[in-house]
Parts: structure tokens; sequence; C-alpha cells
DNA sequence: GTCGTAAATGCAAGCTGGTTGCATTTAGGC
DNA sequence: GCCTAAATGCAACCAGCTTGCATTTACGAC
């Protein structure tokens, strides 16, 4: 029973799909499901453990993917485990003007997060918290990129 | 061919091997030899790909695996990449003071860096900038953790 | 609603990047 | 120089994806 006032979270990320022009199905669905559940990372075979026999590897596999692809996840790999991780990105409420969007790069308006690995138990969870644009100036400064990306992990 | 004045920068590291009752074998000093010609990270492929037929791949595999176990080098995975990275840690020569905050039970003395992934050729070089104190007390008190340990690559 | 088509799915095979068991060789103490 | 524990090469093995293909399904055109 879904209360009519209650707006399902899924849907602006669904909205985002269609956009991108990839078809909701339910694999898709089910997988976006497990990311807004909680605000926790999944890797391809947690996440296809997760999902019991309901779907194959593969097609979880093609999910994450895709959802990848479409900005909807961001990918991160950490030292000394094996499998990869993607966790969700959540976007902010500004929705672009749909006629403006085209083949352009993805415009960057995601609120990313951090990762801080627990020691003892592996559990991953999220940092509200990151790098000050200050030392992203140091950085630029002192490689001469332009920083476009980054990523922060803590283990404690 | 060696000038005896110029201390030969692979010797504090080939003690350090010494010290933790790793032999020191020609192959070990291969592997270590080329993360000493630049500051540069490798991964296990490209190593042995660069010392050509030299040696097989599971013994740089294992010089890797040992040269890390002893503390020599330091294990990173960038998302997007298949390979894990290694790169050579630089000891400082001064053990830090006790007091500064940061400074917990465990001294671990090693001026670790960062890394700057290019775009384009995927070239990964390093930074001598590190996360400033503030941020991580910030993350401390937002997680409860004890911050024992961080990675941080940017993309540019 | 029915049809047609492009896309999604499950299955199984295949590939990459490690990782390990084992017989042989070698570093380093005596 | 001799001895023994450790290092090496080789080949087999394994985890974690990744892909080809036949089948099924979503969704727009009738």
């Amino acid at each position: 029973m879904k209360r009519p006032d209650a707006a399902d979270p899924a849907l602006p990320y669904l909205d985002r799909l269609r956009q991108g022009k990839v078809k909701v199905t339910p694999n898709r669905r089910r997988v976006l499901g497990r990311f807004l559940q909680g605000d926790k990372p999944w890797t391809l075979q947690s996440l296809h453990r997760s999902l019991g026999g309901e779907c194959d590897q593969s097609s979880v596999y093609r999910a994450l993917t895709d959802l990848h692809a479409a900005g909807l996840l961001e990918e991160f790999r950490l030292p000394g485990e094996r499998e990869t991780f993607f966790s969700l990105i959540k976007h902010r409420e500004t929705p672009r003007a749909p006629g403006g969007r085209g083949s352009g790069p993805k415009a960057r308006t995601h609120a990313h997060h951090h990762h801080i690995v627990c020691q003892d138990c592996g559990q991953v969870s999220h940092l509200d918290i990151c790098v000050p644009a200050g030392l992203m100036g140091k950085v630029e400064d002192a490689s001469g990129f332009r920083i476009t990306e980054h990523h922060l992990e803590f283990k404690g």
C-alpha cells in the first residue's frame, strides 16, 4: 500500500533512466531498490546474493553496468578487497531542463560521498564529508591537471 | 660504475628487508629497483612486462607481496582499472615525536602520498599533498571511528 | 488487443588477473 | 665448500567478472 502523498524515492532515478533511454525492467528495478533500501555500497556478488535466486549474476552485472553508465551509481575499489563496489549517487533536486540535455558530457551535479571501512568487520559505510576546495586547488596547482573526479576512503 | 660517495638509494630499503628477515634476492632487487627508478606506481603485470623475461610473473607477484608485507610498498586500486597498483612508501628519516594529533598507539611513520590519474592516458603519478588534519578530525567525529589509514585519488 | 522489433534476460562458456602447489635451484650461515 | 631454509619457475588453479547466444519480454505501431 502506497500513500499517494509519499513520493516513491525510486521515481527520480527511474525518470533519469527513462530520460537516458534505458528501459525500466524488473531487474533494474530490483537492483535500484537495493541501493535505495539503505545508504550502503554493494558489490556484484553481494547484490546477487542479496537478491537470492531472483535473477542471474550476469543480469545483476548488466544492471550495475547500465546504472553506472547512466550516472546513477559510482564505482570504487578498496585495497585488499577483490570485488568492485558500487554506491548510489544522490543527485541534487534541481532537474535539468529536458530540452537542453543532449550529447554533452554529463552534468556533474551529483553530491557524491566517501567511504569508511571498518578494520574489523569490513563493513563499508558512507560519509557526508568531502575534500575541501582549498585542497583541490592545491592539487590542481601541484599537478597541472584539472581535477574532474576524486575518491577518498578511510579505514578505522 | 658506482661512485663510492653516492649512496645507493636502494640501501635503506634493502636494510629494512634484512631487518625483517627477508632474504635479498635478485628478483626482489630487480623489483625494488624498478620502484626506485622513478616515483611511479606499478602493477603486477606492468612490472612483469617491464622486466621482460627476467623472471616469472609468480615471482614478481611474490616479490610484490613480500615487499608489501615488509612495509616497503603500499597497495591501491583505482575505479575502472582492473589491476592492483603498488607504490614505494618513502619512510621518514626521523620518527614522529608524540604529541601532535593523529599520533596513535601504533607509530605509523611512513610518509604516504596520493595519486593522480590522467583521464586520457591512464598514467598514474604521485602527489605530495595529503588530507588536512582538520578533515581527519571531522571524519573521526562523524563516524566514531579512529582513522588508521586512508586513500585518496584524483582524476583529471 | 495483436503484432513486430529492439532490448533484456538466463545460461553457460570464456577471459583476465591474480594465487598456489610442487620440484628445482640458490642465498647465506657454518 | 657444505648444508638447509628460502626463493624461483612452471603449470595448474581460482575468483571475479564479461560475453555470445538463444529465448523472453517491454513497448510502440497498428
